[in-house]
DNA sequence: CGATGTAATTCATTTACAAGG
DNA sequence: TCCTTGTAAATGAATTACATC
């Protein structure tokens, strides 16, 4: 701790929570958000509004918008190249794990495969199918540093390239690629659907992938 | 119960990252303890392996193995009632949540609908309920829950239709499976070396597969 | 030795403000 | 006036470590 002592500006302290700033309003807030994803910049009709019903000052709120803007979405653009924000998960925090690479959580993978394993964090054996092994709930720590601690040991030439174990075979392998083209194919094509809703984010497609051991 | 407050005790202070804590001897430790699920109490034999291979003590690494135990696993019951510990997510940090019910990280469902499921801001109505180990909850990530889902569905629909060989030999489906995984590395670090240029979007990991534009 | 309680440190997230355009 | 960018400060989660039983 190495705050020297708590500066006050005006009668709210930086980094504390006001009563305000509770649950409520910011279900609130994040529905005004949710939708304006076109346009996150509130106008006074709605900055009123939010006013009256969580009792936050003009400027928080605007603060608040300013800062979910530049931290929890992201630009992306459109193939007719229109510019548009997004949801993006974290951005300020990969830069900064990136920076220091230490401290991370500590992820377990829970793979004991040889058996469709069911064994998520769930306590009790539910056979449903919605499931995967490997795939669970986590929270979005966790996902990025999965992330981060695979991409450092992974080969940086990703493309193209066969695992060794499967050189034994030649034939073998040119079925393996085979499979694995037609299966890029078949997520080029999932893409663009899931494109044409509008809400896709290739960063939910990596969340997606997560925690799943590979 | 006892708090003396000690601030430094022999060389080490309290929660403080000494040396030969690092990425290497985590996954080390990572490594044991995910072989050793069943029973995760450190043998003399593997202490001392790791012990020389990370530089730890004897006394750090037993103490590592105590706070993954009570803080990273929980305990199921089999079937046949036999105890076992396996992977949880974050036992302390949700009886914290749950007691505070403040300060969540803002997660957008990037989703117009979805409004059966009320599980978003569970902690305001539900101040603290008898919380059992295991117990699984965190169904924040809604949109992520879809798409991964979506995303489950589609290469199996898809490689069944346009290949339905795949489908006769479990071998093939097996084969299969392994390329999808390779395929989801692939995506996952290609996509990671794109998010360090930050000027990554859809289009572009699109079209980064060859042989068809679409 | 293990389980449990807890002190202390570090880091990510959030609220807030300032500078400059 | 509003926006973007940079950053200060508070909070909480995760981790390392030790004491007690």
């Amino acid at each position: 701790m190495r705050q020297d002592a708590k500066k006050k500006i005006g009668t709210i302290e930086k980094g504390k929570r006001c009563d305000f700033f509770n649950q409520k309003s910011i279900e609130l807030l994040k529905e005004w958000l949710e939708d304006n994803l076109d346009h996150p910049y509130i106008e006074r009709r709605d900055l009123i509004r939010i006013q009256e019903e969580t009792g936050l000052t003009k400027k928080q709120i605007m603060g608040w918008c300013t800062n979910i803007r530049r931290r929890r979405l992201t630009v992306v653009r459109d193939p007719d190249g229109s510019r548009k924000l997004i949801p993006l998960e974290n951005p300020e925090k990969k830069r900064k794990k990136n920076e220091s690479g230490e401290r991370k959580p500590i992820v377990l993978a829970n793979k004991k495969e040889e058996s469709s394993d069911e064994a998520s964090t769930n306590s009790q054996q539910h056979s449903v199918s919605a499931q995967e092994p490997g795939v669970k709930e986590n929270s979005e720590n966790t996902s990025e540093n999965i992330i981060q601690n695979e991409f450092k040991e992974m080969p940086k030439d990703c493309s193209e390239e066969s695992s060794p174990k499967l050189k034994q075979d030649s034939d073998e392998i040119r079925k393996s690629e085979e499979a694995l083209k037609k299966l890029k194919e078949e997520l080029k094509s999932f893409m663009t659907i899931r494109l044409s809703s509008s809400t896709f984010c290739w960063c939910e497609l990596i969340n997606s992938f997560d925690p799943c051991p590979v």
